[in-house]
DNA sequence: TTCAGTGCAAAAACTTTGCAGGAGG
DNA sequence: CCTCCTGCAAAGTTTTTGCACTGAA
């Protein structure tokens, strides 16, 4: 077992009395995790699918969607009309740059920008439960991969 | 004609040799400044049908790009897998606080995100050209639809 | 035993593309 | 007259749904 302290997480989610303990679950969490940087639930199904699983679609993404709602997993949205995933183990809060030239994504972590969510959300009565922050633009310099001069 | 201004604007945009004035770019135009609030590019195209516009699906989704190039309007993306749109004419800039509960959307201005973002890019040497910022959770009290005691 | 979960396939929602004809500059 | 633009339809991409069967509790 790879990610035994994942599981064991999972296994505590799935145990409120309307989930069920499934393999197949399991299965979608370890290759999750595997996953290099952010991932779209389809691009996850279709690797599952290259190493012989048996697992479907409909499980691939309901599975996913039930490891972002237990925190395993963060839900992002990069300007693209497709849910993108990371995840969350072993890893703290972050957000993105996302260059619009060469597409690379750059993270940074702030307290900055939790202490201004707080502050915006309780000045608005709201209840905060999470936030999306998203810098776009390019990079500068050669750090980019279609830098011209 | 309902917005000269935009209008203006639209046509200056367009004279850059690379682009061609026409009657349905402009009705687009037109229908996109009407729209309360944010829009997709589907809806617009559904809502110009219903008024027996002779419009094409091609048109208003390349004229909407256009339109969001040209700063007339904005593109979101508030967690759906689909590009929404607003109008940015006469308008400031503002972010979005997004409800899961009931799914109204909030408005909100702060200098202290766009001194955060400038911050942000130039200490990690990027150059900026935009950026995205929602908060989600739920509205307080009874300002929520679908709020319950 | 019961009902949530599964695999499969079809459908849905949104967007992009190919093409032939038409019109802007 | 040369492209770019248009309308239409088809196809593409990602996600959701319906259904009959299976297996967890």
């Amino acid at each position: 077992m790879k990610y035994p302290k994942a599981h064991e997480e999972f296994k505590e989610f799935l145990k409120d009395g309307k989930h069920r303990v499934t393999p197949e679950r399991f299965e979608v969490l370890d290759y999750a995790l595997d996953q290099k940087g952010h991932f779209g639930a389809d691009e996850l199904y279709i690797e599952m699918k290259k190493n012989d699983s048996n697992i479907s679609r409909a499980t691939v993404y309901n599975t996913i969607e039930l490891l972002a709602n237990c925190d395993l997993l963060s839900k992002r949205h990069f300007g693209e009309n497709k849910t993108r995933y990371e995840s969350n183990f072993n890893r703290k809060n972050h957000d993105h740059l996302i260059c619009t030239n060469c597409g690379k994504i750059k993270e940074f972590s702030s307290t900055r920008v939790e202490d201004l969510v707080k502050q915006i959300s309780d000045e608005l009565g709201f209840d905060n439960t999470g936030y999306s922050f998203n810098i776009f633009g390019k990079c500068t310099d050669r750090s980019c991969d279609k830098y011209e001069d």
